[in-house]
DNA sequence: CTCCTTTAGTTGACACAACAACTATAGCGC
DNA sequence: GCGCTATAGTTGTTGTGTCAACTAAAGGAG
């Protein structure tokens, strides 16, 4: 892995003489300009790093090929689904819909436009804001999340969670919360009615 | 968290009366088809599935943000850089560059295409064999990457890293590399010689 | 040497996501 | 109640990614 590695993270030092100054871990002989010298990474958060990368790199076309395989759904045409279906009157605003799917509100609109052609999800005005579109989950719609969720569950596990041991998972868990805390501070996506 | 939670990895239940069957992670009355009745998800194991996967959408918008503001890349783009920055020559093979990014060989050679452009690259005709295009790192190239790194190590350790305790980036590591065993079981992504 | 299969890569058509511009309603100040 | 601004969505355009078809060279069987 030492090419992924040093090619992503680390300024690239195949060519040693061409790039003396910003190829080092240890700052220059001179006085650094603070801001412009970044702390490289040890071994250790190199590699937690980069693996980290191929995992996010890999895991989401694993998912969108089993759901499309199984189920004919986008991994995020899913989600949408699954969002709707836990929803009181399995019904979300628009706006509060793309929260919780990390989704633009055009780039929702449109899926919602794709979903309702087929029949399972509807669009309403809402009745006390003019503004606002209320997207309702059919009974087409919820009978496809029931039909895909035990593959997606399935895998989940087989990507991911049986390759790790429960302390691991547990682990998982307490890592990826740390890490949501700076990618998503409001917690839109983890905590949607806060 | 619920919401997500129950959302994505559970079937549907918020209206029980609807889906009797495959709502529970207990198994029906009845003898069970195998096949079809999925192992559910404990509460740990999901709570770790949803972080991860919150983790896995929202973490290429942050890399690709930052990068296409400092930098103009796309992350696609600066790792296919990067990758060349190590090989040596600066040079690699379409094949051995796209296993390396985890990139089909047309969006590749698409990619590649648009580098060209803008002078960072260059094709080369392979001189062994006559089928192969070598792609070359030019020297603005390079120095797009060196320009580049600093940022992208500083967002790393600003989104991931930072977050997390030593022991804690130690064990993502370690967990990391369990689930590559599965996504990746070649090590294409991580391993790039073998 | 010739044919056939496999490998390497490019190209073009289509699908989807990001961004920008636009419409319409709500809510507020006066 | 008039006008202003902010909010909620939709629509169109543009850039990438995916898929399928295609070209061309390498390698093997006869």
């Amino acid at each position: 892995m030492t090419d992924l590695a040093d090619a992503v993270v680390a300024p690239p030092a195949a060519d040693p003489s061409a790039v003396a100054a910003p190829a080092g871990t240890a700052a220059p002989a001179g006085p650094a300009r603070r801001d412009e010298e970044p702390r490289w990474l040890s071994p250790v958060e190199r590699a937690a790093w980069l693996r980290l990368l191929a995992v996010v790199e890999l895991l989401p076309g694993v998912l969108d090929t089993q759901l499309r395989k199984d189920s004919g759904f986008s991994h995020f045409e899913y989600q949408t689904l699954a969002m709707l279906s836990e929803a009181p009157e399995r019904t979300l605003r628009m706006t509060a819909l793309a929260e919780r799917t990390n989704a633009t509100l055009p780039r929702l609109s449109h899926v919602v436009t794709r979903l309702a052609e087929r029949g399972l999800v509807e669009r309403a005005a809402c009745p006390t804001d003019g503004r606002a579109t209320n997207v309702i989950l059919t009974d087409d719609g919820w009978a496809a999340v029931v039909g895909a969720a035990p593959g997606h569950v399935r895998t989940a596990r087989e990507a991911v969670l049986d390759a790790l041991s429960p302390a691991q998972v547990a682990a998982l868990g307490e890592i990826a919360a740390q890490i949501l805390t700076r990618l998503d501070p409001e917690g839109r996506m983890t905590d949607p009615g806060a």
